[in-house]
DNA sequence: AATTTAGGTTAGTGGCTATTAACCGTGGTG
DNA sequence: CACCACGGTTAATAGCCACTAACCTAAATT
């Protein structure tokens, strides 16, 4: 008699487990944005989570797996977020508009992992690194594609080099506010991020 | 009898001295641009030099000074720079755009350094951390007091806040151009660059 | 209720690396 | 030409840190 081999049963255990891993990544956001990876140890990211050193191979193979959830993670939700944005939107204008709204958004509320996605890529092992910029590849190209429908005749390596820009610009925040302290007038960069992006992608 | 204390005579081995530090800088900004800090080891750093470990010692006096040396300058030449630009032009109108196409002509011929600085900034022991941001916000105000100027109604707040933006925009390509390869249309980029910041800034 | 398993703990252990020590040849100075 | 400061070398040294071992408690399972 076995149990279900993927649908794993709701234990209280397993409860337990998934919110200690959800709040090692949380740390581990946290403290490689500040830090860097290689500024952070293995105690410091358990410390962080209430529980002290080893037990974070409990979660993770080891340190490297760390980084690897996390930038997979992100790289994810970025490229699924898209592709949403672009099947819900009519026409192409308005999906650019979606986009930037849902970058800006990303980039103000998960300015940690923003943060360490263009800081610690590297750091990845070459595997998960290469699967990391595939779908950072991808994510690119949905962009790409929605301002080609806007701009036909443009070739598609100034439309990535545009895109990057905008990328730029969106992302400068996270480099600005820092440890985590709040944003005074949120709405106000969130709306000035938008209306600067468009201006910039609008040639 | 002394020699002058400050100007130092200009012997065969000064020079050689002089352009081995260089040589380390250099060294340094590559691959602390490719690694970051942390991931870089002072034999690393010696040997892309031609030089091994140790020596390294001769001319800093250890591994913070490195990247003190290299950051400082960095954040002196912006300021410098932008200063100079100011000077030399005629109307605000001009000044902006001659501090736009300042900033991409840094960030694409001094990627490596671009990237360092916002980077590592954090791993500078206090003293220097405090120095270079001071810098950089200094840096910042020249921009922000020529926005002013083109817009004396709009806070400087949001000013700085677009300037930080228009900081990303450029600066997005250093994450872009891996390694140090050379960009195939340069000029194309350059040019790109600077409309898209001249649309972001004017609002 | 007995047993297993999983997640936690505290001690190693081994490797890497920043820094120092000790030593050496040579360009610059008198 | 004798001397010395300097920039280099290789060999310790010391501390940090990723990871493993050994052990312990209690939730799940039977």
């Amino acid at each position: 008699m076995e149990v279900l081999p993927v649908e794993d049963r709701l234990t209280g255990r397993s409860i337990a487990k998934a919110s200690r891993r959800a709040a090692l990544l949380d740390a581990a956001a946290q403290l490689f944005a500040e830090r860097g990876y290689n500024g952070v140890s293995i105690e410091d990211l358990g410390s962080a989570a209430g529980v002290s050193g080893p037990a974070v191979y409990r979660h993770f193979s080891g340190k490297p797996a760390v980084l690897s959830a996390l930038l997979i993670g992100v790289s994810e939700d970025l490229l699924d977020g898209s592709l949403a944005v672009v099947a819900a939107s009519t026409d192409p204008e308005a999906a650019l508009k979606d986009l930037i709204r849902f970058q800006v958004d990303f980039a103000l509320s998960k300015a940690n992992v923003i943060r360490v996605q263009d800081r610690d890529l590297s750091s990845l092992q070459r595997e998960d690194e290469q699967l990391v910029r595939s779908l950072q590849r991808r994510y690119l190209e949905v962009w790409v594609d929605t301002l080609a429908e806007l701009s036909p005749d443009v070739d598609r390596v100034r439309l990535r080099r545009k895109t990057h820009a905008v990328f730029g610009l969106i992302n400068s925040t996270p480099h600005t506010t820092h440890g985590g302290r709040a944003v005074p007038d949120l709405a106000g960069l969130r709306g000035l991020l938008e209306d600067m992006s468009w201006a910039a992608v609008r040639i």
